[in-house]
Order: structure tokens, then C-alpha cells, then sequence
RNA sequence: GGGAGCAUAGCUCAGCUGGUUCAGAGCACCUGCCUUACAAGCAGGGGGUCCUUGGUUCGAAUCCAUGUGCUCCCACCA
């Protein structure tokens, strides 16, 4: 097969992946092995992949890559989320586009469609991810609106409902008046607008005077029950007990007191309209109030109101101030900048609306899940979110887990024509209890709730019903052997925006059914931003597209790019020369392959320099292959990865490689061929979660001999075992001369070519003189007592190196050189003796310390010595 | 309004329980090289008041406090 001089990741990808698959490779099922497992966390199944997914899933691929090369038997677990809000509002759209409307339609009708819809988009980002390499098992794949998965939602609804923790109650939702619906948080889009604050006369009761009220909403005056004013504020202290007539309609309400008012907001004075606003509801209960809804479905004011009835709500607005305003009860109007919600999808202004929604108490359900987390049973990786999780789950609140929705699971409860209800699994079950509890029910007289669940309330199952749905909702069921063997699972990889949304309550979830947390640790991604650390969206264009990428740069280049700059928790700024970075060094990896692969292999005595960079990278090996696995055990991957760069690049292509390749033709000896093709398949073990294409393809390549050992790499990682520090000590000495030897040519102007002389003065280890020779490209290296002349010299260590130059020689120049040295190593030596000669350093400071200031405190002497003695001779030579 | 976090080289970040003149890495930058693995490369090099001001300590980038500037989450005041 031909070798091309770049490496070609478009063609490699696809076909390893197929190759893998056809293996089953990423297949994984229950066995004596450890498990490792992650479940994915479910994206929309309508969405498509951006740049979130791309690093999400990328950690979450390095993961499990490595633990299943580590001989685990890793489990991924991969599936969509129907995410209901979103997919509805995209198939509401798309049916718009066909000129059909969502009332229109029937239920069934409407979710015939959606199901249609999911069928031709749902997948797509899963045959994405497969692009980025993830070693997903895809046979588990999962779908949260799947029949036994719908089953566990409907189960846990009933479960939750018969112990009490879900509830019925009222609760201000975002109505949308153009689309008659409403609309979620997420749907609402805040913006700052410039209105209006009315301040307001009402007449108190009994009396001839007014209090005064600053409102921006006058048409809801007619739903006011009350005027609210602080206990403390002195200016209404005789206000206890009266009453005050509502203007215009000259309704009688009281006057109550509340800390919650804000005195020096408006007149201090406060108009209670529980209907209409989501405080004033709070006050409402709190006081007993009355709740006069006065605004419809549509935004118009209802008979309720007794005035305007049938009016838009802001035509009614500018109505009634002008009403008020020849009643003379409009005392004077201010500028005032709210903040308004708009409806995402017709920009309508969102009324706040009372409604009926289904609850589950948090308070007691949720306590588990706090301690799992406080006590690091489950670990967030990084550990600041743990405050962020504390203070939420402390001040917990209770979960609407109803959406006025289709695409969902639909709420298990059944009403009676009176309004009473039963909560049950199906309709038979339903009228069973129904009749137990209430008399003559007939069956088709019951209702079934509208509403479906909330998105959240599958999806907190997910660790669970991926593996055995049939125990959500029946703790008492021992659950299937993929369950027992995979649950909990090891690691979730997710954004921190989700923390409490999803992550928490899947630990609620898990606790519940299974009695334990779901997972042991969770490693929260940053956001991806782009370079200027603008979140990456639509609507600015800032967000490369994934796909292009990866068939720009490769799969391997985009996830090394994406890995290289995102440590736990930190956002990431994408940058298009981080891939670049990832793409580089796959090719060099590809060119040090060539290399390797390029030589001919002799029965000739092995150099000494190729023996001493086999024994000396073996220790920088697993020296750094330890790095790499404390760096994994503190979940730095992005440092994991920094370290096998590094390992790579600099120590195995820029020394080892350059130490024993043999010149142009040249054939390389056995051991040292055999070495090098052992170090070179440990290298792409360790970087395969990683890079797993080209890591993979080059192993192929180099063992196409062995083809039943293909699965080799796959299911091994090297592990680190004992390295002789002193070698790699030694060495950077080493390469500490050879740099000094290579600036002297590149200042003096020697080709690298040119052979040059080395004289040492002082201690120096001899082991790597070979090297040495070689990298620097030195004909000789002897040991001498006295100076050479017309040399440039350098210190390395406490030993003085000599490389003779001849006239090149320029002594001011050395002078100067080290004078410059011998001052900063007396500054050092003054910062050291200070230390020293500080009673309370060497009592207090631990031994070690000592110990160490002591050694450089010599070092530092004797470095000093012979660079004074040298500029004594070079002035004397001078003069 | 409540809570949390961040501030170190031009950029992105390491710096774990204070202790090497501790100020690091990668990228970018500058200089010289088309040296038969690789110009997506090789060799060499420059660059920082560790945000301010105090404090604790023999010793602070590291711990504490204050100020400043950013970011996020939650709740949003009529």
C-alpha cells in the first residue's frame, strides 16, 4: 500500500469506522470483567451536532476508550431525547410551513406527525457522533419517548403520586394570548423596554383623602383585592384597618401590611392583583385573598373586569389611563424601564397566568441527593459546582412537572365530570378506582389530563431505564442482569448549565428506585465560545459546523484541537487554530510512522548511541505514562493529553528518533529496530482514546503480519512500571549541552555540519557521550583541568564545557556573557544565604528544604568560582 | 436582589497541602534553515509588577481581608 507524505484522514475515518462496527468492537455485554459505563446524556432528537456535542462527546469517547483499553468491559450507552418543547415547537413549524396549524389537528393527528418528523431526523446526530469516532454500543441505543421507557415515566408518575409527593396546584404560567399556549422559561425572551409607572388615586374609604399607588399595569386595577403597604413604613401607619375604593369601578378593598413591599419603590404603596402577577399571588394565599381573573385566553378583558370588557389588554391600558386621567385620579406618570417577557415564537407579550399544574415536593425527595454530593459519594469534577449544588438543593423548590404540550408522555390522571380525579396507568385501571372512590361513573366520562410531563421527568430516569425500565416506578423489582451489572455507572460527562435540571434529579431518581446514586463522578464541561468568548449560536454565525471539520481537519485533528484547551469546568474559546494544532500533529505522527517504516533492518552491532536512547526513553516513557495516569485519575484530560504530545513530539520524534536514525540509506540494527517498533505501538496505545483513526490505521499497518492479533490495540493500554530517574536527570543535562552547543553554530554562524571539539572541565557523566556526539555533531569530547583558549564556554550543572572556535572567538563577547552569568548566580547565592542565615528559616522550614538551600548553596559557590576564574583569564588574555 | 466563580506571557490556560531565581506549558511571535520522515516541518530565541491595596508568615502567584473588572446560576419588585 502506498504511504502518502500527508496523512489522508477523510479516507482512513470512514472506513475504520465500518471496520470497527463489523468487529463490534464497542459492543459490550455483562461478564466477569469490571464494568466502566457511561451513559450519554441524550441529545434532541431532531438536533444536529454543534460544537457542545463535539467536545462533550469527545471526553466522553477518551473515557471510554481508555477504560475499555485498560481491560474494563466499557459500556457507552447511546439515545435521543424527545425534549418536548423543542421538538414540538419544530414540528409546529414545519406544519405551519405547509400552511396546516396546530388547532387544526387532533391530538393523534398532530402526534402522527411528530412521530413522522422523528422518524426522518431522529438519528442523524447519532450517525454524527459516529463521525467524531464515538465508541458508542450502538445496539443499546435509546429513545426516551420508547414504549417500556414511556411505560417508566407513566409508573414513576403513579409510584410519586401514591406516596403523596405529587400534588395538584396553582401556579402562574407564561401564557402566550397569540398562541393560546402556554410557553416555558425557556420560550420567554426577556427584554429591557421603555413603559410607563402610573401613580394612581385610590379614595380611602370614609374618608377624604387617597393613597397613592405606582402601577405599570393599569388595566389590571379592576383585579386588585387589596393595597399592600411595608408595617415599618411610618408615612401609612394610620392606615391599619381601612379600606380604599378601587377607582372607576369604586370597589371597597382593604388595606394590609406585608414586609415584602419595597417602601421606597413608587409611593411605598403596593396594589395586590393575585390573577395577574405571581408575588401578588404568594400575598394572596398568605392573606386569604380573593383571585379575580380579569383577562381571557386571548388577551382581552373578560365581564369580570365590569369595564372595557371585550378590550385588547393594551388598548384597554391606554383607555383606562385616560379614564382615570379626567376622573382626576391620575396623579402623574413616570419613565420606567421593565423587563418584559415575549413570546419566543410570536413575539406576543407574555401574560402571567394562573393555572392548574402538577407538582412534585421537592423538599424530602431531593435530601438524599444533597448528601451523596456533600459526602463526595458522587464527585463533580471540578468540585467548585459543589457549592453552586449546595445552595441550590438547599433551597430547593417544588418541581411543575406538567407542560401544556403533546409530544410527551401524557399525565396519568383521569377527571370526573365533577373535577375530582384518579391517577392510574390506563383508562380500565382508572374507572376501577373511580368507582371504588366515587358512585355511578360511567367509563367514557373520564377525561384524561391534557398535559404532559415535563421533558425533565423522562429524562431523570435515563441511567436507569437505559438499562432496565421496568424498575422505575417499583423499587421492589430486583431489575435485570444488564441493570445489576452496569448500574450505577462510572462517569457522566455534561454541561454545568443542566447541574440541577438533569444531574441532580437523575441522583433523586436513582436513589428512589435503585437506592443508589447513578454515577460516581461528574466531569461539567465548559460552554464553547468562539474566540471573542461569545457563545456560539445561530444568529451570530459563529459556529463552525462540525462535520466540515472534521472533513477538513480529521476527526483525530478536531478532537486533539477541542481536548488541547478545555480543562473541567472552564469554557472553551474555539479557535480554528487549535484543529490546526490537532491536524499537525497527527501528520507528524504519520511522518514519524513513515520514518520508521521506511528503514531496512540488519543483522549489524547495535550503536551506542541507539542503546543509550532505548535505556533512556524507556525511563521518559513511564515516567511520563505516569503523568498521564495520575493526570487521568484527577480527570485533567486535557493535561493527559499535553503530556503524550509532548512524549511524542519532543522526546520521541525531536531526540529518540533523531539519536538512532541511521544516515541517508543506511540500515537500522535489529534490537534497536525492534525497540524502536515497541516504543512506537506504545506510543499509539497511549494515544488512541485520543486519536483513535490514526493510531489505529498505523497499527494496522504495522501488523498486517499478525492478523489475528488485530483486536490487540484495542483492548490494551501500557501501564506504567519502575523508570531510573537519574537517566532522565542525566539527560536533560544532555540536552542541555547539545542546545548550547547548537546556539553557539547558529551565533557563530557554523554549519550544522561542521564538526566541533568539546573539552569539559569538571565533573561530567560520560554515559550519554555518544549521544551527545551525535546530536551535536561533535568529532570529540575530553576531559581537561585547565582552560582552552579561543574557545566559548557554558556551564551545565557545575561543570564548565569548552567548544574551541578558533578566530571566531569574540572575547569582549564572552566577557560579557559571563559577567552577566556570574551576577545572576550571585544574586541567587545572596537569596540563598539570606534564607540560611535566617535563625527562624532553618528552625521553622521543613528538613528537606534545608537540605536542598544547602545544595544550592554550594552549587551556587562553586559555579561562581569557576566562572571568576575563567573572566580573570580572559582579562588577562585581553589586555 | 440572593448565590457561586474567575483575574498569571499577545492568546488559551497549568501552577494540587505556602518552600529551588517559581514565574511555567501550548499556541502565536522573532531569527536562521527547502538538512532525503515531516515547511502541517527543523534549529535557536525574546516575552509577565502573577488585577489593586493591606494583612498573616522566616517565606505568598499560592492563605486572609478590601477594592476594581469580568462570567455564570437562581429569583426577578409593583
Amino acid at each position: 500500500m502506498e504511504i502518502t507524505t500527508k496523512y489522508n484522514p477523510v479516507e482512513v475515518e470512514d472506513r475504520l469506522y465500518a471496520y470497527w462496527m463489523e468487529n463490534g468492537f464497542f459492543n459490550s455485554d455483562p461478564d466477569e470483567r469490571e464494568p466502566y459505563t457511561i451513559v450519554i446524556p441524550p441529545p434532541n432528537v431532531t438536533g444536529v451536532l454543534h460544537m457542545g456535542h463535539m467536545l462533550n462527546n469527545t471526553i466522553q469517547d477518551v473515557l471510554v476508550r481508555r477504560a475499555r483499553m485498560l481491560g474494563k468491559n466499557a459500556c457507552w450507552v447511546p439515545g435521543t431525547d424527545h425534549a418536548s418543547i423543542a421538538t414540538e415547537a419544530k414540528v409546529v413549524a414545519k406544519l405551519r410551513e405547509q400552511g396546516i396549524s396546530k388547532d387544526q389537528l387532533t391530538r393523534n393527528e398532530f402526534l402522527k406527525h411528530a412521530w413522522e418528523w422523528k422518524e426522518k431526523h431522529g438519528g442523524i446526530i447519532l450517525e454524527q457522533l459516529k463521525k467524531l469516532g464515538a465508541s458508542c454500543d450502538w445496539r443499546r441505543t435509546r429513545f426516551t419517548m420508547d414504549e417500556k421507557l414511556s411505560e417508566a415515566v407513566i409508573d414513576t408518575f403513579i409510584y410519586l403520586y401514591n406516596k403523596n409527593l405529587i400534588y395538584r396546584g396553582v401556579r402562574m404560567v407564561n401564557w402566550d394570548p397569540v398562541s393560546k399556549t402556554a410557553v416555558s422559561d425557556e420560550e420567554v425572551i426577556h427584554k429591557d423596554v421603555n413603559s410607563k409607572l402610573y401613580y394612581l388615586s385610590y379614595p380611602i374609604v370614609g374618608e377624604n383623602k387617597s393613597l397613592t399607588i405606582a402601577t405599570t399595569r393599569p388595566e389590571t386595577i379592576m383585579a386588585d383585592v387589596a393595597i399592600c403597604i411595608n408595617p415599618n413604613d411610618e408615612r401609612y401607619a394610620d392606615m391599619k384597618g381601612k379600606k380604599v375604593y378601587i377607582p372607576l369601578i369604586n370597589k371597597e378593598i382593604p388595606v394590609i401590611f406585608d414586609e415584602y413591599v419595597t417602601m421606597d419603590f413608587g409611593t411605598g404603596c403596593l396594589k395586590v392583583t393575585p390573577a395577574h402577577d405571581v408575588n401578588d399571588y404568594a400575598l394572596g394565599i398568605k392573606y386569604n385573598l380573593p383571585v379575580i381573573d380579569i383577562i381571557d385566553n386571548d388577551g382581552r378583558l373578560n365581564q369580570k373586569a365590569q369595564i372595557l370588557v371585550g378590550e385588547d389588554r393594551f388598548a384597554a391600558r391606554k383607555k383606562i389611563v385616560r379614564m382615570l386621567d379626567d376622573a382626576g385620579l391620575l396623579i402623574k406618570t413616570e419613565d420606567y424601564k421593565s423587563n418584559i417577557g415575549f413570546s419566543e415564537r410570536t413575539d406576543a407579550v407574555i401574560e402571567p397566568k394562573l393555572s392548574m399544574q402538577w407538582f412534585l415536593k421537592m423538599d424530602e425527595i431531593s435530601k438524599p441527593a444533597l448528601d451523596y454530593v456533600l459526602s463526595g459519594d458522587v464527585k463533580l469534577i471540578p468540585d467548585k459546582f459543589k457549592n453552586t449544588y449546595k445552595h441550590w438543593m438547599e433551597n430547593v423548590r417544588d418541581w411543575c412537572i406538567s407542560r401544556q404540550l403533546w409530544w410527551g408522555q401524557r399525565i396519568p390522571a383521569w377527571y370526573l365530570p365533577d373535577g375530582n380525579f384518579v391517577v392510574a396507568k390506563t383508562v380500565d385501571e382508572a374507572f376501577n378506582l373511580a368507582q371504588k372512590k366515587y358512585n355511578n361513573i360511567k367509563i367514557d366520562e373520564l377525561r384524561q389530563d391534557e398535559d404532559v410531563v415535563d421533558t425533565w421527568f423522562s429524562s431523570w430516569l435515563w441511567p436507569v431505564s437505559v438499562f432496565d425500565p421496568s424498575v422505575c416506578g417499583h423499587p421492589e423489582i430486583a431489575g435485570n442482569a444488564d441493570l445489576n451489572y452496569y448500574y450505577p455507572t462510572n462517569d457522566l460527562v455534561t454541561a454545568p448549565e443542566i447541574l440541577f435540571f438533569w444531574v441532580a434529579r437523575m441522583i433523586i431518581a436513582g436513589h428512589e428506585f435503585r437506592g443508589k446514586a447513578p454515577f460516581s463522578n461528574v466531569y461539567l464541561t465548559g460552554i464553547v465560545r468562539d474566540k471573542l468568548g461569545r457563545k456560539m449560536s445561530k444568529s451570530l454565525g459563529n459556529s463552525p459546523d462540525p462535520l466540515k471539520l472534521i472533513e477538513q481537519y480529521g476527526a483525530d485533528g478536531v478532537r486533539v484541537g477541542m481536548l488541547l484547551c478545555s480543562s473541567a469546568g472552564n469554557d472553551i474559546l474555539y479557535d480554528d487554530s487549535q484543529v490546526e494544532q490537532g491536524r499537525n500533529f497527527c501528520n507528524k505522527i504519520w511522518n514519524a510512522f513513515r520514518l520508521v517504516k521506511s528503514w531496512n533492518v540488519e543483522q549489524i552491532p547495535q550503536p551506542d548511541y541507539s542503546a543509550k536512547a532505548i535505556e533512556w526513553f524507556n525511563s521518559k516513557f513511564n515516567k511520563t505514562l505516569k503523568e498521564i495516569y495520575d493526570n487521568f485519575d484527577k480527570y485533567r484530560i486535557s493535561e493527559a493529553l499535553m503530556n503524550a504530545y509532548k512524549l511524542f513530539w519532543d522526546d520521541f520524534c525531536a531526540y529518540y528518533l533523531e539519536i538512532i536514525k541511521p544516515s541517508y540509506g543506511a540500515p537500522v540494527d535489529k534490537s534497536t529496530h525492534t525497540a524502536t517498533l515497541a516504543f512506537f505501538e506504545n506510543l499509539l496505545k497511549i494515544l488512541h482514546p485520543f486519536m483513535p483513526f490514526i493510531t489505529e490505521e498505523i497499527w494496522l499497518i504495522l501488523n498486517d503480519d499478525k492478523k489475528e492479533n488485530k483486536t490487540v490495540m484495542l483492548s490494551q493500554q501500557p501501564k506504567p512500571y519502575g523508570f531510573d530517574e537519574k537517566i532522565v536527570d542525566t539527560f536533560e543535562q544532555v540536552k542541555d549541552i547539545i542546545i548550547n552547543i547548537r546556539a553557539l553554530r547558529q551565533s557563530k554562524n557554523i554549519s550544522p555540519k561542521e564538526y566541533l571539539d568539546l573539552f569539559v572541565k569538571g565533573d561530567i557523566d560520560l554515559s550519554f557521550t555518544s549521544v551527545l556526539m551525535k546530536l551535536a555533531n561533535v568529532s570529540k569530547i575530553e576531559k581537561t583541568d585547565n582552560s582552552i583558549e579561543n574557545a566559548s564556554s557554558f556551564i551545565v550543572g557545575t561543570s564548565e564545557y569548552y567548544v574551541p572556535v578558533g578566530n571566531k572567538i569574540d572575547l569582549d563577547e564572552e566577557l560579557e556573557k559571563l559577567k552577566k552569568e556570574v551576577e545572576y548566580t550571585k544574586g541567587f547565592l545572596a537569596s540563598v544565604n539570606k534564607k540560611l542565615s535566617n535563625e527562624k528559616f532553618v528552625n521553622s522550614a521543613p528538613e528537606n528544604v534545608v537540605v536542598s538551600e544547602r545544595k544550592k548553596q554550594s552549587d551556587a559557590e562553586s559555579r561562581i568560582k569557576i566562572l571568576e576564574e575563567n573572566i580573570a583569564r580572559l582579562q588577562s588574555n585581553n589586555i
